[in-house]
DNA sequence: TCGTCGTTTCACAACCTGTTCACGGCCGGT
DNA sequence: ACCGGCCGTGAACAGGTTGTGAAACGACGA
């Protein structure tokens, strides 16, 4: 039996086959790419994500040279999902590999010193 | 099916592969340069591994004199480790011979006052 | 044809990393 | 305690990577 996706993620939830993602309830308005790209992050919830794969997953083929597709396209979801959730932080960059999704309090602990 | 190296020290766990190491399951923000070698620190736990080891291993090259990359990232290495998990001391210096990674609680009795 | 919306590309700013220095503190042997 | 060498640490630098706003492009419906 063929269930429907749902990916949740703390206060959010994808529903990829319906086109849909709610933010506490509330829908979000997202494009196609958007959400496209936000679901196959959400599927590897936890764990990075290269450029060449989402680029892959989402477009439907390999990433060319210096294509920055997914960089735009990964902004406009965090200003989307910083509107809607404000208190959290769901897409990680790291450094020359890529994104790792994963719902993070935006105020951690502020403590001593350090950046990071 | 060994697949996935995943190395257990205490409440840090790091998956090499995956370009990943999680405190207390929270990810760390770590280069390259300090994933390679938190690992291979992490791959002898509990033996003494000198510098020219760990610089061929992580850089690749043998270790030109008076090069003190090893130190630098030690340091980095320790400083973001005591922020995810303040009450660990994972690196311990040998001197005159190198590093050593074993995770030890970070005061072992009292704190400060005693001995000095 | 015009206007709108979504996508792609661009340019530049901002940031991150690896590397090397320099200085000072710590260690161990004497 | 003294001294020379080893280590810890903060900072500066050059390059490469990523963030970001806006323009260019294109499909579509009014």
């Amino acid at each position: 039996m063929q269930q429907v996706e749902i990916l949740n993620a703390g206060e959010l939830e994808i529903r990829p086959s319906e086109h849909l993602a709610r933010a506490r309830g509330r829908a979000l308005s997202l494009s196609v790419r958007e959400l496209d790209l936000l679901a196959a992050l959400a599927r590897r919830e936890g764990s990075i994500v290269g450029r060449e794969e989402l680029y892959e997953t989402v477009w439907g083929a390999p990433l060319r040279g210096a294509d920055r597709s997914v960089d735009v396209y990964v902004h406009k979801l965090r200003s989307k999902l910083a509107i809607a959730l404000p208190e959290w932080v769901f897409i990680h960059t790291h450094f020359g590999f890529g994104y790792r999704f994963q719902p993070e309090p935006s105020h951690p602990f502020h403590r001593s010193s350090t950046r990071q």
